[in-house]
DNA sequence: CAAATTGTACTATTTGATATAATACAATTA
DNA sequence: TAATTGTATTATATCAAATAGTACAATTTG
């Protein structure tokens, strides 16, 4: 359900913060379906229970899901899985952007792919 | 010429190696044009010589610029390989914005991005 | 030729973000 | 009451990136 890569040079929080956000908006977390708790989801990744709670705290902020003390984390209503899906296309898209400038390609050539499709 | 964003999260050297190549593909650095030396360049940047040594490496090994002890830097003839990388970026630009479009983001938002980058 | 220039090499150290370790507390549930 | 669960805190470890300092080798310059 849950992957880390830890070959990646993306940060664990941030790996699952977006697998997170990506079952999210693929349905596959459903709203107030019950995230695994911090604890038992650190043992099964094998990461650090801080590094979770770090994870569960930052998608509270976010509205992604609802907390609480004692009762666990949930997946907050639908409203934001359109948000999830909208955050997750537009941070591959500016990465596309930030690798077309990386290579010499324009402003121009971009807006101009973007107008044709 | 060249900028360093010490804010950013890339590497420094990182940065400056995409710098380069985009001068290069934009044709800003012509073919035989010699860059700046290891020193000055560093202290142009308020960074360290060793980083920049390292880009310079970098660009070496991969056929962007050519260099020799006491001669300096010069860019190298246009390889297609700049094409190739070029070719790459947009097709992965147009991926992601399909999948915008997909998710219901407009071409205004997309290009109101593109202009923030 | 001598001095300056320039890329390279090397070791050591510092820095900052990330992650871990260990423990404790607070709120809720069973 | 006991277990569960998110949160908080402090300390430590880790790793890549960057810096500092020095030295060497090849080329150019005067």
């Amino acid at each position: 359900m849950f992957h880390i890569d830890f070959a990646s040079r993306t940060p664990i929080y941030e790996q699952l913060y977006n697998n997170i956000l990506q079952l999210i908006s693929l349905n596959v977390l459903k709203p107030d379906e019950k995230l695994p708790p911090v604890r038992i989801l650190a043992v099964d990744l094998g990461i650090n229970p801080n590094t979770v709670s770090k994870v569960y705290k930052m998608l509270e902020q976010n509205g992604y899901i609802y907390t609480g003390i004692g009762r666990g984390s949930f997946i907050a209503p639908v409203s934001n899985k359109d948000n999830a899906e909208k955050q997750l296309a537009l941070e591959e898209f500016e990465k596309s952007v930030k690798k077309s400038y990386g290579v010499g390609i324009t402003k121009e050539e971009l807006i101009k792919i973007i107008n044709s499709l």
